[in-house]
DNA sequence: CCATCCATATTGACACTGTCAAGATCAAGG
DNA sequence: CCTTGATCTTGACAGTGTCAATATGGATGG
């Protein structure tokens, strides 16, 4: 299998930079995020990058594209392990959202963080995420006696549902979490657990 | 009244520079935040900020520890018009949480945003986080009731609260709220409110 | 009153960054 | 074979953070 392909128009920049760029923003941190260093992890001119994003900001509307991708798919594949009980996948859909925070972070940082607005985002963008946030609203209008709820309430339920768990994968993720507070007697794991819980009652 | 002392050592270089500080962010955003733009709106010379914050993140972490205060009073004062009901000082203070998101975003980003984890911060920042945390705390052990709840059920309370609080600031302050939802017939300050009171039930 | 000292601010330099224009290199098709 | 267009490189430019060396001026002590 030809796992590099020296063909020295390298073949596949632009994957190879995305994946050298999500590398950079992890170990960097976003604060240090370098379209230089990005270049450099790949082994080529420190403008290659241009060609292919048009600059910083391109590279990273892509990046956080396909974030969102795998943070559907996340929230998909804990979905379908849950079962068939609706509360039961909705709280799935959660721990894949805290999951995919905690496996993540920089990449999620960067799909909700400051810069990138959801208006005035490229399409592709704007679709991905679109289909992130259907995904929650499925969740919720597929609990018992959600049909029957007034719609400002209903409404009320997805944006709250949302922030719960948006609200603790950030926690999380800042380091205000990092272990269950004393005299609960459990551990991270499940105190989180326990909070994201309370989405489906 | 001396408004601006031109003392030419100054005078109170420190307190103008946070404020600089807090303009350029708030309106150029946190990406193109420059330590020079900070000295030249100021109308110092570019190197003069070192000497009293070290580096820029010395001058940043300044800039959160006086947002955190900031964002305390702000939650306290809301919490005061509230009147005596634990309930809706509860509900005051996550107000007063989402009004401050609104009214000054890019320093929420600043505090709870990556880098400035709150370990490995300066005492003073720790200080000031520590008594947000503790007013959220105290609101929460006021609530009816509480003192016969189990420990893990009432810090898990704490937490899910400060996520759905703190993911609900997060969701407006990136545009992901801009307005109520079509159907519910609420504007935005009634919708953010119908989700906020949920941290009282 | 004057000299000294030290916090305060400036100047200049260095390496690094993003972006642009111009050139080189390669793959494919007429 | 040779032209064409996409891909990548080179070189330049302005702007950035940080550091060392220097200037400045207000306070303190004689």
């Amino acid at each position: 299998m030809p796992t590099k392909k020296e063909t020295y128009h390298h073949g596949d920049l632009r994957n190879a930079l995305l994946a050298a760029a999500e590398s950079v923003l992890a170990e960097t941190g976003p604060e240090a995020f370098s379209l230089r260093a990005v270049a450099r992890r790949v082994g080529v001119s420190h403008s290659a990058p241009a060609h292919h994003f048009g600059d910083t900001a391109g590279l990273l509307d892509a990046l956080a594209t396909e974030g969102f991708r795998r943070f559907l798919a996340a929230m998909e594949a804990e979905q379908a392990v849950a079962g068939d009980d609706p509360k039961e996948r909705l709280i799935g859909s959660g721990m894949g959202y805290v999951r995919f925070a905690e496996s993540a972070p920089a990449l999620l940082q960067l799909m909700f963080g400051p810069g990138r607005k959801p208006d005035e985002a490229s399409p592709e963008l704007q679709q991905a995420a679109g289909a992130s946030f259907a995904h929650l609203v499925d969740a919720c209008r597929a609990l018992p006696g959600a049909e029957s709820r007034p719609e400002a309430e209903l409404w009320a339920d997805v944006y709250a549902r949302w922030s719960l768990v948006h609200g603790l994968a950030n926690l999380l993720m800042s380091g205000r979490l990092k272990t269950a507070p004393e005299g609960t007697g459990l551990d991270r794991e499940a105190f989180v657990h326990s909070i994201v819980r309370r989405i489906a009652t």
